[in-house]
RNA sequence: GCCCGGGUGGUGAAAUUGGUAGACACAAGGGAUUUAAAAUCCCUCGCUCGUUAGAGUGUGCCGGUUCAAGUCCGGCCCCGGGCACCA
């Protein structure tokens, strides 16, 4: 009898289509039944789909399906992020409109993702390009705007000089523009910002409440946030004028403030400014400041430079004049601008006056001998200790030396106690086309006022052509000219930031097709938080803050009642693979695609020789990194779905490394993925031929029958607690596939032996069909099912075949192994206890010696001290 | 620079609560089958010594706690992610 062969390519795509008849899963409200919204993060279009994406979305697939099975009412909704900046770029090189070539990137790679196997409810596919989503994140900005949670301010951007045009942070490459290689400068500008700083307290306090998030997450977003308890001090100017009489600063160490040598300000602080109209140095120096791009890394590793401009201050207590330099460390954007540097006890203070030869004062003193040196001329003395040369705080601990300080400067009205975050308002201002316009209007006398409802959306038009250089809306001055209320108005023609986009559309899938609102609470509450929500680490901190945010935003409009989006949370990690480079004459590096570089290895496996397979040229082995444009050893899931088939991909995917971990693309694992899916297929086929298939009778099986049936019960257990509370998806298949080498040796001598066999197959396909779901479903209904796998429920444990009868104890002697004993599995302490002493290699390493002492832990192990 | 991870055989990894280090795979080597190849099946596989039994040793480095440490504590080294306009 001709078996039937394993073809994957046939069957996916027979299986595809049968869920795309049946609507397999499209979701629907049911407030009787427990639901389940699994949420993938959703891709930017950027034209093909990549492993990351692959690994991402086949990790959500594998949760819905897994719990779809358990019985849970599932969402699982897909979408595109499709406003941003490689768009605009596309459409630069390509000659066509962002638009279009965003719209044609989402066709492809929907249609790659069918192919993959997933199971979206594609009726609320949300595309965030379109008007009719991003119209409700215009309203609900002027909403914003109204309740006082919005405003303008200026702040800094990259710009180029030669192009005339602000660039993103990508966009500067070794401090020039990225197209005219102009020195980028820092510019200020006026932009719209959202007050995120007004929830930081609750953004950190409620992150107690996410402890199905990973605690690294969770640290990173806390410390992003930044609270710290301090002091804000006033300054007075030693010639105070109308303008400025004196400078905030804020301290988390008040406890120092006898030790302030000088007071550092930002470039941009407006008493630097004046001091650039009277002092050529300090000019020159402002100039300099403003050739670095604006990045928080740029600021903190750079050469820490100033300037003294030239104008002093009042020590609020003990009235020294002290000097106030421009600092290139300080930013204008956090905080007030200008810090009291104590250099005593700041490394970073220490090295600037070290550097200018500023006067550096010892204030605090290690509170006993014991503790760590201190010893001013080589760094600063930054631990909390006792105060001297403090005046009347003298002899304080830092606690007692902060509260009265505080006191202090209170009574004396030049400073108060106050709780501070490192978190800044959002910036929303993208001075960039392709993006939601900004619903805001800039009237005759200066003032802004939000578009009225009844005029959303703001459209941005999507047929236009791209000059690299000025936004299409902004060149076009008939777009911005409009009225309001009889008056003469523009636009603004800023966008929105992105993260404005990806900031609620988990929220949007619940009612994606309404019209009416931004959301109908209703649908929003049923499927709200999101039980699982799967992405990238590196969305550890921003979307995953703005989100939160957003939800909190949502909440207090009456739109959603929960205060978190996102109760569960798995970061995953990136995909790997070979990189090869050939270099020329100067050194520069060709990247060479895997797919055209030839290897040969030695028996140890390592590459010993890499080439160009149409060339014969040598080529260097890069070694494993991330898969990358600029390495150019991306590798297209499509082509290895069309050898392999789409159930070997996402096998290999979970299988190869844990989610949270960097996975490497192996082409022979994914062929080992492929072998173990073709065994699967024959152990059914052969099974396939018994015809006379009893029930399992229990009480009639031998100890091998038992003993199989335990593994089978076993490998449920593993592979559901695997699956749904460890999300350690690569060793549930490792589970499974031990499982199979086990089922593979298994006789089918007798009737029990082929009912065991046949118990195995169905936990089998129902075990691995979250994983692998075109060759269960397949598999499932040659068993002679009628209704499709996914619908068969879970499998169950047998509590009783998993009962032993008898344990393999390990003995230990001084900790080391020494034997392994099998006893009954109600033997007591002492009897166990005694086998292990009496076992002759135990007893050769006791010999001699006398026994201190033994530990039993029941079941498993026996130690015993002897010297 | 700051914040957060990671480091275990030739390789990817496993060890879930402190209790057999290396499950499951990949690669490699040996064998069976085959006219041949592919595919498949069987065996070996951390390192050193040993014919076997077994012994010693081993989880980035140094030190500590414990009957017992990959796992806990202290110090260090290296690699990766994020740092607010890439998404």
């Amino acid at each position: 009898m001709a078996e039937k062969q394993y073809n994957p390519k046939e069957i996916e795509q027979q299986v595809q289509q049968y869920w795309q008849e049946n609507q397999s899963f499209k979701a629907t409200e049911n407030p009787d039944q427990e639901k389940f919204y699994c949420l993938s993060m959703f891709p930017y279009p950027s034209g093909r789909l990549h492993m990351g994406h692959v690994r991402n979305y086949t990790i959500g697939d594998v949760i819905s399906r897994f719990q779809r099975m358990q019985g849970k009412n599932v969402l699982q909704p897909m979408g595109w992020d499709a406003f941003g900046l490689p768009a605009e770029n596309a459409a630069i090189n390509n000659k066509t409109a962002p638009a279009k070539w965003t719209y044609a990137n989402i066709d492809y790679m929907k249609g790659q993702l069918a192919s993959l196997g997933f199971g979206y409810d594609w009726d609320r596919e949300v595309t965030t390009c379109k008007a009719d989503y991003y119209r409700w994140e215009q309203w609900f900005f002027t909403r914003l705007y109204e309740k006082g949670l919005v405003y303008k301010k200026n702040a800094t951007v990259n710009w180029d000089p030669v192009d005339q045009t602000v660039l993103a942070n990508e966009q500067v490459v070794d401090g020039r523009g990225w197209r005219s290689g102009a020195l980028v400068e820092q510019k200020e500008i006026p932009q719209w910002f959202i007050k995120i700083t007004d929830y930081a307290e609750e953004l950190l306090t409620d992150l107690e409440q996410l402890d199905e998030w990973p605690e690294q997450v969770r640290a990173m977003q806390a410390n992003w946030i930044g609270r710290s308890e301090g002091v804000e001090i006033t300054f007075d100017l030693e010639k105070p004028d109308t303008e400025l009489s004196a400078l905030d600063v804020y301290t988390t160490r008040p406890d120092t403030l006898f030790g302030v040598t000088y007071v550092g300000i930002a470039a941009q602080h407006p008493l630097a400014e004046k001091a650039a109209a009277t002092n050529d140095a300090a000019a020159r120096f402002i100039e300099e400041c403003k050739n670095t791009k604006v990045a928080e890394a740029e600021l903190a590793t750079m050469d820490k430079k100033g300037c003294a401009t030239g104008f002093y201050v009042i020590h609020p207590l003990t009235k020294e004049k002290l000097p106030v330099w421009i600092a290139n460390f300080v930013l204008m954007d956090y905080g007030s601008g200008a810090v009291m540097a104590v250099p005593g006890h700041d490394q970073r203070d220490w090295e600037f006056a070290t550097k200018y030869d500023l006067p550096i004062k010892q204030v605090v003193e290690p509170a006993d001998e014991t503790d760590s040196q201190c010893d001013l001329s080589q760094s600063a003395y930054t631990e909390k200790g006792k105060l001297i040369n403090s005046g009347g705080f003298s002899g304080l601990a830092f606690e007692d030396a902060f509260d009265q300080i505080a006191a202090e400067l209170a009574s004396l009205g030049h400073g108060k106690k106050k709780v501070n975050y490192r978190l800044r308002d959002w910036g929303v201002s993208r001075q960039r086309y392709w993006g939601s316009p900004i619903p805001m209007l800039n009237l005759e006398n200066g003032e802004s006022v939000p578009v009225p409802a009844e005029d959303l959306p703001v459209r941005l038009p999507e047929d236009v052509e791209m000059d690299g250089v000025t936004s299409p809306i902004k060149s076009d001055p008939t777009w911005a000219s409009t009225t309001y209320q009889g008056q003469p108005a523009t636009r603004e023609t800023d966008t929105f930031d992105t993260f404005m986009e990806s900031s609620w559309y988990y929220a949007r899938y619940s009612c994606a097709q309404n019209q009416d609102a931004m959301l109908n609470p209703e649908q929003a509450n049923y499927w709200l938080p999101v039980d699982q929500y799967i992405g990238g680490i590196e969305h550890a901190i921003l979307h995953l803050l703005y989100s939160r945010f957003f939800h909190k935003l949502l909440r207090d409009e009456g739109l959603v009642k929960s205060d978190e989006p996102f109760k569960r949370l798995l970061c995953q990690g990136m995909v790997l693979a070979d990189s090869y480079y050939s270099e020329d004459e100067v050194g520069k590096k060709t990247w060479h695609a895997p797919s055209d570089v030839s290897v040969e290895k030695d028996d140890k496996g390592r590459i010993t020789k890499a080439w160009l397979t149409t060339t014969g040229e040598t080529v260097t082995h890069g070694g494993m990194t991330k898969m990358s444009k600029s390495k150019n050893n991306g590798i297209d899931p499509q082509q290895v779905i069309d050898q392999y088939g789409a159930d070997t991909v996402r096998l290999f995917t979970m299988f190869a490394a844990p989610p949270e971990q960097t996975l490497e693309w192996i082409d022979s694992g994914v062929e080992g993925a492929n072998r173990f899916l073709r065994r699967v297929w024959k152990l059914v086929q052969d099974h396939l031929v018994h015809t006379d298939v009893p029930d399992i009778d229990t009480s009639a099986l031998t100890k091998a029958q038992k003993d199989l049936r335990r593994e089978v019960h076993r490998t449920i257990e593993k592979v559901t607690d695997d699956l749904g509370r460890r999300q350690t998806f690569n060793t549930a298949v490792a589970a499974v596939m031990e499982l199979l080498n086990h089922l593979q040796k298994a006789p089918a001598d007798d009737a029990q032996d082929k009912a065991i066999m046949r118990e195995a197959i169905t936990a089998l396909l129902q075990l691995l069909n979250p994983i692998t779901p075109h060759i269960c479903h397949d598999l499932w209904l040659q068993l002679g099912h009628t209704q499709p796998v996914e619908q068969s429920g879970w499998p169950v444990v047998d509590k009783d075949a998993l009962v032993e009868d008898e344990k393999l104890i390990i003995v230990q002697v001084n900790g080391k192994l020494r034997a392994k004993i099998t006893v009954s599995a109600s033997a007591s302490k002492d009897e166990v206890e005694t086998a292990a002493v009496s076992h002759s290699n135990v007893q050769q390493f006791t010999d001699g010696k006398t026994i201190r002492k033994v530990i039993v832990v029941p079941g498993k192990l026996v130690n015993i001290v002897a010297n």
